[in-house]
Parts: C-alpha cells; structure tokens; sequence
DNA sequence: GATTATTTGATATGTTTCATAACAATTATC
DNA sequence: GATAATTGTTATGAAACATATCAAATAATC
C-alpha cells in the first residue's frame, strides 16, 4: 500500500456560496461549471462500454416493469414462466418444467407449493411413473394466465415498442436469443 | 378446479422397441418423428418472444462468462464495477459510489470488507467530512484492475465480437442503454 | 426374478443477493 | 445551542440460488 491513511472528499455545498437569495438549479449550475468536478455525477469510466453491466441493468429495469404491468395478478416473471411453460407442455412432469427453465428442482417444489396453494395449478400422480408428478393448469390458473398475457401485450411489451421502435425490439430479441443460445 | 387427480406421462422409453441391436440416436430420432410427442425439447410458447426472459437468459450466460474470463483474479462482476468506479471517480465516499452502482449503502459494507481485506482498496476518513471514507485503490489494487481490464477486453468482450459482430454487439449496447436509462 | 442402479419429488441446509430499520458519530440547519 | 440530516455500520429478514441426501418408484443387470 501506498496510500496515506486520509484525505479531503468535497461533498456537498462548496465553500459558502448558498444563500436563500440564490435559486437552487442556479447554484447547482454554478458548482458543476466551476473549477471543482461536478458533486453530483460520477465518471462511469469503461463501464459504459461494458455489455455485461448494461445487460444487466437493463434487465432489472425490464423485471421491474414486468412486475409492475402484471401487478394486479401477483405474478412475478417466474412465476408467470412457469404457468405458461405448464399450459404449452400438458403431460410434463416436475423436472422437465423446472428444467427448461433453468430451475433446479429443489428449488422448484417451493414455487410449485406456492402456484397450488393460490389453485392456479396441480401435480397429478402420474398413471404411467407412479414416481412423477404431472403439472396441470387449473382453470383459475389458465385464467390467470391469460390475463396476464394481455396486460404484458398491452402494458409491458407496448412500453417496450415505445421507447425501442418495433424493429429494433425484434432485432434486440434476435440478438439477446443468440447470445443466451450461442455464448 | 376441474381436473381430474390422475394422468398418464409418457416418459422416457417408448413401448419396447429399445433394443441394443438398435443405436441409441436411431432410437432418438424415430421417437422424434412419431406420432408420439417429444419426449426431449418443451414447447416454450409465447417465453420465445418475452423480451424480459431471454433478457435475463443472456444476462446470466454473459455474467458467467466475465466470471470465467476473469477467474485468475477472483472478481465477480460487482467487484470490477466497484474498482473501476474507485480508480475512475478519486475521493468520492461510500455512499457515492454504492448509489452510482445501485448497491444499497448497508450491502457495500461487506463488499468493501472484502475487498480490503484483499488489500485492493483502502478507506480513508476524509478531513472535510469525518463521517465519510474517501474510498482508494491501494498499488495492487491498480494492478488487479488493469489485469481484468485486459483479460475483459482479450477474451470475454472478443468473444462478445465474435458472437455478434463488432456492429451488432454496438448496437445491442445501445439498446441496452436506452432501456436502463429511459424505461 | 432378485439385486443393483437410476430417477422423481422432497427435505434440509447453506450461500449469495437484495432490502429495511435502527444506531452512533458527525455535520448541517434553524 | 437545539434539532434535523447524513455517513458508515450493524442487525435482520426475505428471496434467489446451489448441494447433499432420502424414500419411493422404476429401470437395468445379472
């Protein structure tokens, strides 16, 4: 280590300049044009060029909505994957879902426990493997289901055309889907 | 609820046709192309066009790629982001940089314990504001942060080129961008 | 056909990440 | 000088993620 052991940080107000006399806004201006480096926003550095970060604030923001649009459901992503995962694969067991999605199976009893307890789903013993449990829909949960895909049509994923244009929401799926398959 | 308690899952093999005459893949592919559904591949219905699901799937295999990439120096991705941001913005606070990285101030604790105890950064009670730390990277720290810089730009953001191609992979960022920014 | 191995759902458990409330020390405000 | 706000911290809890293990059921092997 090279570095002493402390330092001056500028903070907030420089010197004494505010006063009740002076606008806010006009203060901040003054600060942020002065000789001093602005209080307020920080230097991003690389991270700007970093797809990593961005990718993964942006897929906050996104989750974010999501629950937001989908809120009178009580849905969260996961949750809403696994209906619709259910309701595309009638017949399939515990781990095939939970696989495909990428959820571990311990992990995926919880969540299914949760989907039965609201009655948006069930596990049937299975005539064939008496050992697996085949996910159905109930009606209530298909119900669900299909109230939730419209309000992330007509919120969610109409917010996202907004702000991206519709051709560069599909080229953005396009090339998110190649790096979630091919990286 | 309308279902009944019990159904049959076709599981793995077929009637009896397997037999070790027969090679496995032959096998494979003549289930595939009965009248039987796969016993493979799920349908994934409308999770294909969820703009936020193959979001979260690329955000994933890219952070494990970084992790990867980066794995001589042991540095997850918030760590990276947090030295940069250190080396980038001198003699700002904890609080500073946490909020500019979305860290929530009582979780950057820990994260700082840790990464000074690896001797990559140092607080320092400024003298301006003695309840803040002044937040410096130590020699070593300097050091690891380059190494990463250039094993991020040599292996993970090549690959990211590779993948994508270098016009793709800008625009992508720029997307990205719009949506942590404006959504 | 009995023995061994594998699969399925489940439990227990641990780690990591994320979020909130509260506190002492310090500084700002009035 | 009394009160409010800020900084770093602790304590704590919820949620997400991962591993080992188990009983029941089935498949594979001898």
């Amino acid at each position: 280590m090279t570095v002493s052991k402390t330092t001056a940080s500028k903070t907030t107000a420089s010197k004494a300049i505010a006063s009740k006399a002076i606008a806010p806004d006009l203060i901040r201006t003054m600060q942020s044009n002065g000789r001093e480096p602005a209080a307020d926003a920080l230097q991003m550095g690389e991270l700007s060029e970093l797809l990593g970060y961005t990718l993964k604030r942006a897929q906050l923001k996104v989750f974010d909505d999501f629950i937001h649009c989908v809120e009178p459901l009580q849905l969260t992503p996961a949750q809403f994957s696994v209906l619709l995962l259910i309701d595309a694969n009638p017949g399939r067991n515990q781990t095939e879902i939970a696989n495909t999605l990428g959820i571990l199976r311990p992990n995926f009893v919880a969540m299914l426990d949760s989907l039965e307890s609201r009655e948006l789903c069930v596990r049937m013993r299975s005539t064939n493997d008496r050992r697996s449990h085949v996910l159905v829909l109930t009606d209530k949960g298909r119900t669900i289901l299909a109230r939730a895909k419209k309000l992330i049509v007509s919120r969610h994923e109409a917010r996202l055309n907004e702000v991206l244009g519709p051709e560069n929401r599909a080229a953005l799926l396009r090339m998110l889907d190649k790096l979630a398959r091919d990286f």
